[in-house]
DNA sequence: AATGTTGTTGCAAGAATTTGCAATAAGGAC
DNA sequence: GTCCTTATTGCAAATTCTTGCAACAACATT
């Protein structure tokens, strides 16, 4: 199936349009599959699609993150990076050395629970990103 | 107890000094006793310290953070946040209209102990922030 | 296929954040 | 108090990110 094909649908459901612009952003973050920050992003759709800008990459990753197209998340340096969306996840970062892995969110869930329980928020829904030491930086 | 005489000596039995700038920003954050961004914690700073610059600002707060004297965390858009370093705590903000609740860091320890648990990693301690649908919001 | 509406983009300018490096000054040693 | 070492800062420039607005183009309608 074409990303067109397969995104396309998503945002005319919700009365936004498919553009060249979005649809190269989409394949970008499609074929890469891990994260990339928005300037990766750039660098990357504008050889697919050349006059592409700065402010609609920057624009548009804001626009399919609120719609859901594609998930933001923090690197260990306050900045964001974006991915397509797909399973449902989290990380863990290394303090030390930035490795990174992914957690199910099965084991948030019960904390999703917790939170909504305790605080009447409703619709918890985060793609967060934890901090720690890694196994091998463990040992030294 | 003054800022100094409770910050200055974290700091030097780690082998760093205090400075003018590093007092000032901590008496900043201190005092108000919130998240402040980068800019804020400048403009609020520059007054007390003139001459202070931005650069200091963003490598100090970047610091502080590091060495467990403030604390960062991730307001709605992306950007870093930071306020001094007191009980630990988490955060809920509202997607909609981006009201911000605390929540202890209790309610988290069990997932704590999970993710360690699964993954191997140690020493997790995040500052959270978690996105939902606050109760008013939720109304409409 | 032509038309109209309005969601989107590029451009230019501005604001926020980062980086390299030389000058400065904190604090330990004497 | 003076001297030294080197952590820290200010400055200038570069980079990244944001914003306003006029031109453009997606796509529903005819
Ligand atoms: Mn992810
Ligand atoms: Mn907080
Ligand atoms: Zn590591
Ligand atoms: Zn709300």
């Amino acid at each position: 199936m074409t990303c067109s094909a397969r995104y396309a649908p998503q945002l005319r459901a919700r009365g936004f349009r498919m553009t060249p612009q979005r649809l190269t952003i989409l394949h970008v973050l499609h074929h890469e599959g891990t994260h990339l920050s928005p300037l990766n992003v750039f660098k990357k759709a504008v050889q697919e699609l050349p006059g592409l800008t700065e402010p609609t990459v920057y624009r548009t990753l804001e626009f399919l993150a609120q719609n859901g197209l594609v998930r933001s998340s923090h690197d260990g340096s306050g900045h964001l990076t974006y991915e397509i969306a797909a399973a449902d996840h989290h990380h863990i970062v290394c303090r030390i050395c930035k490795a990174e892995i992914e957690v199910e969110h099965s084991l948030l869930a019960p904390l999703y629970q917790t939170l909504e329980a305790a605080s009447g928020f409703t619709n918890i829904d985060s793609h967060v990103t934890f901090f720690g030491v890694c196994p091998n930086c463990q040992r030294q």
